[in-house]
DNA sequence: GCAAAAGTGTTGGAAATACACCCATGT
DNA sequence: ACATGGGTGTATTTCCAACACTTTTGC
């Protein structure tokens, strides 16, 4: 007893103690790494960087940036996105952490991985030299780093919250047809849908608005337009209480 | 096109660069917390610790601990629970990475969260003072730091992944019977299952392997004991494909 | 015999699937 | 006129939810 309140109070540590603790060798730096992914010509891309370490020269890395010291890792990512694509108006997730010794060539850098979906219609990246690039996701291979994992997980993410969020939308136009949402969802998910029960099940959601207009320039049929009502969806609570696997 | 190529030299980076750019002030303590959840007299338990710091003397926190510089994120989160409890033959995940500038007093410190599940009985604690302790569930409010916030992601996923994936099963005897195996359930999701529903369910999956057994020490009739079929599981390759939100 | 939980089936509704034809438009 | 995709309906099946009684055991 007398040892347990002993060993108790050695635990007990002051600002101070800490602060040595941190400070001494426990440190390492920390960087964010963002998958940004993009639907065009109705392929899912990825956009990606040449490396900026000469030991990768010509090999192509995620989109990242070391975390300053005074700022969160999500403002960090958020930062990182602005700089390379002007845009700050997008959604931003956390996918994982990669913490792998010996991950970095040069030294100790833990690396903590965002996903981020865009139009790429809308958001003209503001830097399109062949530094930059985006790529078909069927086309990724090598990478520089562990970045070919971080993408592998992260699209698989990607693939797995796309069925359960309506995150595809913010990859379309404002105003789209069914064929294009089919399409994007065919190409996130690497799947053929049948096209009838693609478009009951949406209407049957009934989350989309129908904005009474059609397409235009298309060599066919013009395809009615609708937009998503997030409003509408964000009100709605329905969750799933179910077991499978 | 010059100005592109020069842009593009200046941008590549040796070893030297990179250490010096990491070695100057962009470091950060990086730490694991470990959300430990256990089973028992049909509650669902999370193992905390007495605060180690001054400041939180007196409130709960998670078993966490700084990252070792030649220790991967794993790794460390695999020797805290082993230090903390003595053993490591667990199902051991990570959740999120939290990294906001305040969130710890006295320095800087990034910590990744993760998250296990054990059985209270298989795994009996090395340390059984009042420093650690199981805690309701639903007792759990007030903690030191983040960790509350930390829970409750921790928690929320586990409930997400409990339902779709076989890690209830760590948590029970390795022969049990459908009433643990649904007050579990039930413990987890903070809901009540229909008990005809949930036993044909579970039949239908077909990865419960009759074990010939009955229970002994009920005041009741005694129900047959299972266990489950991880081989069977591992084999098995159904994946849902449905769009729902 | 009584308390407590085990064990068991059916039915109705909802949702998913599979499938085929006509329509509107641009060329 | 024809090529292309738009737009629609139905039958079948599968899954889920709701629901009540008999059986076995310990006490």
């Amino acid at each position: 007893m007398e040892e347990t309140m002993t060993a108790a109070k050695n635990r007990i540590k002051t600002f101070k103690t800490i602060q040595s603790e941190v400070e001494s060798t426990n440190r390492v730096a920390l960087s964010v790494d963002c998958v940004i992914f993009g639907f065009d010509e109705n392929k899912l891309k990825v956009l990606l960087i040449r490396s900026d370490l000469k030991q990768y020269q010509g090999q192509w890395s995620l989109l990242g940036d070391l975390v300053e010291p005074n700022e969160g890792l999500d403002e960090a990512a958020y930062r990182i996105l602005k700089q390379r694509t002007g845009l700050n108006d997008l959604f931003l997730e956390q996918v994982h952490t990669f913490g792998e010794v010996e991950r970095h060539p040069a030294s100790r850098v833990v690396t903590v991985a965002y996903c981020s979906l865009i139009n790429i219609q809308h958001h003209k990246l503001k830097i399109l030299d062949n530094e930059l690039h985006w790529h078909d996701i069927d086309s990724v291979s090598e990478m520089a780093f562990d970045h070919k994992e971080i993408f592998d997980t992260s699209y698989s993410q990607l693939q797995k919250r796309v069925r359960e969020h309506p995150l595809g939308f913010s990859l379309l136009p404002n105003k789209f047809s069914l064929r294009e949402l089919q399409n994007l969802y065919e190409a996130i998910l690497n799947i053929k849908l049948d096209r009838r029960n693609f478009r009951k099940k949406f209407f049957a959601m009934d989350f989309l608005i129908d904005m009474d207009e059609v397409e235009t320039d298309v060599p066919h049929r013009p395809g009615r337009l609708y937009r998503f009502d997030y409003a509408k969806y964000e009100k709605s609570t329905k969750k799933w209480n179910g077991i499978a696997f």
